[in-house]
DNA sequence: CCTAAATAGTTCAATATTGAACGTTTTTGG
DNA sequence: CCAAAAACGTTCAATATTGAACTATTTAGG
């Protein structure tokens, strides 16, 4: 099933972990689009509901950083968000660069009301593994994710 | 960094783990992205030419299923391809339903020439874990992905 | 001070992505 | 054998995504 590549053993091995890697992160991603589509999110929209819930105002290119999306992006959701009246942006009077972000009542009411439920599907997808497997594996991508800013 | 909710453990616990799963899935495959963009290829694109470097002509169906894409999706992707004169599309002469896509004279050459240095790059961004670690990531990361297929 | 560089967002064009509705072709059950 | 169901792709509308060019604001160096 892997990569069918005749290369060096590391290549090989790489490859293959890539392949896995990508798949696992896809799949338990797509599992849980189901709640997030009945109430009609995408998972970068639920996303900034999450990071604003948790985090509180936070600006755009906080925002951005915090999703690692691009900041042509990141206008391109609030402004969806907007639309439906969850979030709201106010310019920063500080630094009139910025554009602050924050959950409108009725945002906060369904990230709250949704979030729960959005962890118990987490937790759900992620019994395959054992706490520990669960725990290793949280070890090696932090590890692997934080190697890849410097190169 | 993590995820500031207060839940159950092992909501926390499944909760952390997705985000570094997430993050380091991205990390790895913004890096890659780089040495692609050089051959003005889009991820999914080189995904198709890999698929049918290693595994020869494929129907559109099964190429879905191998990237895990859907089939309006496929006839984007494949369109730009061939406009590139990268692949091309035959109907199948015995199931006039299935289009058979196979790699042109210049997309092979293309694929070929890419393939062993994407190679090299992903055994670089995997160099942060040893090939233990590579071997552990691998394990579970494929069990999680096959336990989201049945839920 | 004041200009040059840096920073924050927007806009645009191109590509990706999905799900739903649809046309064609094949398979299947009666 | 034939009608219903299934399978394969396409098309469409909506959203996502990036990088580049651009505007507005702030910061920094001389």
């Amino acid at each position: 099933m892997p990569t069918h590549y005749q290369g060096e053993p590391e290549e090989v091995r790489a490859l293959d972990a890539l392949v896995k890697l990508t798949r696992a992160a896809d799949a338990v991603n797509r599992r849980l689009d189901g709640l997030l589509a009945e109430a009609h999110l995408t998972t970068s929209q639920f996303g900034v509901l999450e990071a604003l819930l948790h985090l509180g105002q936070l600006c755009q290119k906080d925002l951005a950083a915090k999703l690692l999306k691009s900041d042509g992006n990141l206008t391109m959701v609030l402004g969806n968000l907007e639309k439906r009246g969850l979030v709201t942006r106010t310019r920063d009077p500080q630094d009139k660069r910025l554009l602050n972000v924050q959950l409108t009542v009725a945002g906060r009411r369904l990230i709250r009301s949704l979030f729960p439920r959005h962890a118990a599907n987490v937790a759900s997808a992620f019994a395959a593994l054992t706490p520990a497997e669960q725990e290793t594996l949280g070890k090696l991508t932090k590890k692997l994710g934080l190697a890849q800013a410097d190169a």
